[in-house]
DNA sequence: TCATATGGTACTATATTAGTACTATATGAA
DNA sequence: TTCATATAGTACTAATATAGTACCATATGA
């Protein structure tokens, strides 16, 4: 499968619902109503994501939260960072001492190249490329 | 996170270690010893690997598994899609109807770009390039 | 003062993953 | 033929991670 979990999916449709009007103050329920998710879910997530930086926040009435950077500068691999821990494809790809194959594993550097690879992918994609390219395949400038 | 699971990890591990002598044939036991894990977990990779046509078996005496194809030609992408099912970063790029916000989504196309894209990273690696690609920047041609 | 909105935390339910055990079946050699 | 060896299949348990919810505290501004 190679999955993100459903919460990180949803921090990145919430935020990129976000990145359509950058300036804008978003309250938890609004946005809740539009992307179509529970309101908790939703208030989590914000919770989380503001407390990260990624978004900052303004209590009480006229309140809400709002992108704490330009769509531009925020990147998938920095919201899957936020939302569900460094990017690690194995074990031994997030740092050593995880695994205890490791001294004997023979393969530990190889994935280590493989997830420096797919991080690269997720750090090139920002919340304004994810709104702003229509097209799956104009993605990352690859065929698919 | 965005990690494949354990048991995936050790069936790399497993291949990895047949496919440095991708003739001879390799009993569960023996192979749970060289890299270390549980020999009912390895078994049971083993099965599951033999199932679905990356290795053939023999039961009986003198049997065992060995790697049905040459190491240049089992894939990362092929041993993940095996063990744990098709790589799939989110519900939507696995195949539609999964996921409920679909119809609404703004961004579905967008990951399935990067799921096109780490795919491709997947397929690119063999049995072979991860035992004959000692330093992890040789990975894929690409610098890290 | 009060409705509104976020901040923090804790809890429960569910799903997934990991690990193990057991029985059946096939092979080959003594 | 017998028996040790080895895989095939299945089912089960335990552990872990994820998802979802609820509650109370705190800040804001009309």
């Amino acid at each position: 499968m190679l999955r993100i979990s459903k919460l990180t999916d949803y921090g990145t449709v919430i935020l990129a619902q976000m990145a359509t009007e950058p300036s804008r103050t978003y309250s938890a329920a609004s946005l809740a109503q539009t992307v179509e998710l529970p309101p908790s879910t939703v208030s989590k997530l914000l919770k989380l994501l503001s407390r990260s930086g990624l978004l900052s926040s303004c209590r009480g009435k006229q309140g809400g939260y709002r992108l704490a950077k330009p769509p531009q500068q925020i990147s998938l691999a920095k919201v899957i960072d936020v939302l569900e821990g460094p990017v690690a494809v194995t074990e031994c790809s997030q740092r050593s001492g995880l695994c205890k194959l490791e001294a004997s594993c023979a393969i530990r550097r190889q994935w280590q190249g493989v997830n420096g690879v797919i991080y690269q992918a997720l750090e090139r994609v920002s919340l304004d490329s994810l709104i702003n390219t229509p097209e799956a395949s104009g993605m990352l400038g690859v065929k698919i």
